[in-house]
DNA sequence: TGTACATCAGTGAACGCGCGTTCACTGATGTAC
DNA sequence: TGTACATCAGTGAACGCGCGTTCACTGATGTAC
């Protein structure tokens, strides 16, 4: 294939540098992106933006598949660091992953997990990367005890046709019982953060690493985890 | 004391009635709470809410003030018609009622729980009610198990002073440890709540309210509530 | 019980601001011959 | 290599909208004598 035009190379590069001011007037002003403010960081006239990005929903969109994608790859690589015999430092590892890419990106967490943005529907694009961490818990898990079932209250049905459904979309390997596990440890694992980064935690908790840590090790125990 | 003039009167039930105009434009626009649209709604003139509230952010305050108490009292409510001995049924009443209110009042929900509103500052009177649900779920506990230590992963010592100094201020009757399980069902409840409330379990989970029951009671075990 | 004055609720106009998006345009970059 | 035309990026003005808040005002309710 012909190498790009110059002009085309241009293009993705404001392309990225529209994204990058975009994430920043995130971290300053909230959910609520101006598309002027954007402009105007870039010193650019705000229909400009109009060559690179149809309406402002479709900038929006852009930032969350690649929130999404950032911090998965977050999780992704630190898990990956961990070595793959030492199961509760791989869940461990992601768990930190998770937190410290949404401590350090506070407002595009806030986009993903947060209060949705008022009349912004999330398209199709953002479901598959949003389930992209989740699939890392359950490797580690499934990887401790292929398939057991864990004792304690019995899963109700529906919940187990519900989880039953979701392994064979993902090929199995993994039983009901410890997916509903591993689904307490996603769940707590976006509980955690979400309280440490919107703030509810202020006045509570000072040790929030040990905290956060202790907490997910607790979910480790759940997850049917060996020490 | 005299009965309060017909003016004081109306003055209270049209303080109500904004609050209530206010919650119903929160549950349509989200978190962006317009006075004029409020004013609008009630056929006043946007400048006549002036005299009941003194800028946009005080009514706000107060919204999310009621909020919490509303949800306080709903969890109250539901918790204390359980019979005393039936633990389980207690902590898992509190986790219903939190949840059913939250559903009602999704909007609610999302200033409460969800990203912090933009240029706002929760002031310190949010503080205080916002902790009434923990104190249920910490009276259970204590209850089921005294004051003893689970097995587990140590508690990292700045985590047990933090737990410390909170059991200290609110007059004692759990261990840290114990405290630390309470801390994660409180947790694993909000982070169940806001994903289904911010709709982050489409397409995943079918069986709501069976799988949160059952959510529910995996954390009843971890704070050692029996069976 | 009636009158005179003070208090207060609500009006309507205005200020100054920001927003997303459209449109006709200029001038530079790219492409075909 | 040079010229003629097409493509595209960015401009600047404008549209129509919504916002929070202030201010002087009218007219009704409350209070003191």
């Amino acid at each position: 294939m012909p190498a790009p035009s110059l002009r085309a190379r241009i293009r993705t590069e404001l392309m990225e540098e529209i994204k990058a001011a975009a994430r920043r007037r995130l971290a300053t002003d909230g959910a609520n992106l101006s598309l002027r403010a954007v402009a105007r960081d870039l010193g650019m006239v705000p229909s400009a933006l109009y060559r690179y990005f149809p309406s402002r929903d479709e900038l929006l969109t852009a930032l969350i598949v690649e929130g999404y994608g950032a911090m998965a790859e977050a999780a992704q690589r630190a898990e990956a660091k961990v070595s793959r015999t030492d199961l509760r430092g791989r869940w461990l590892a992601t768990g930190h992953a998770v937190r410290d890419w949404a401590l350090a990106h506070p407002a595009e967490y806030g986009l993903l997990y947060g209060t949705p943005v008022p009349g912004y529907a999330a398209p199709q694009d953002t479901v598959g990367p949003a389930s992209s961490v989740i699939f890392i818990l359950t490797g580690i898990a499934a990887s401790a005890t292929p398939a057991e079932e864990p004792p304690g209250t019995p899963l109700p049905e529906g919940v187990r046709a519900d989880l039953r459904r979701l392994i064979d979309q993902q090929g199995g390997g993994i039983g009901e019982g410890l997916l509903e596990r591993v689904f307490a440890g996603w769940t707590h694992l976006y509980g955690l953060v979400s309280f440490e980064v919107f703030g509810r935690l202020e006045g509570t908790i000072q040790a929030r690493r040990d905290y956060f840590e202790h907490q997910m090790n607790l979910m480790a125990d759940l997850a049917g985890l060996p020490a």
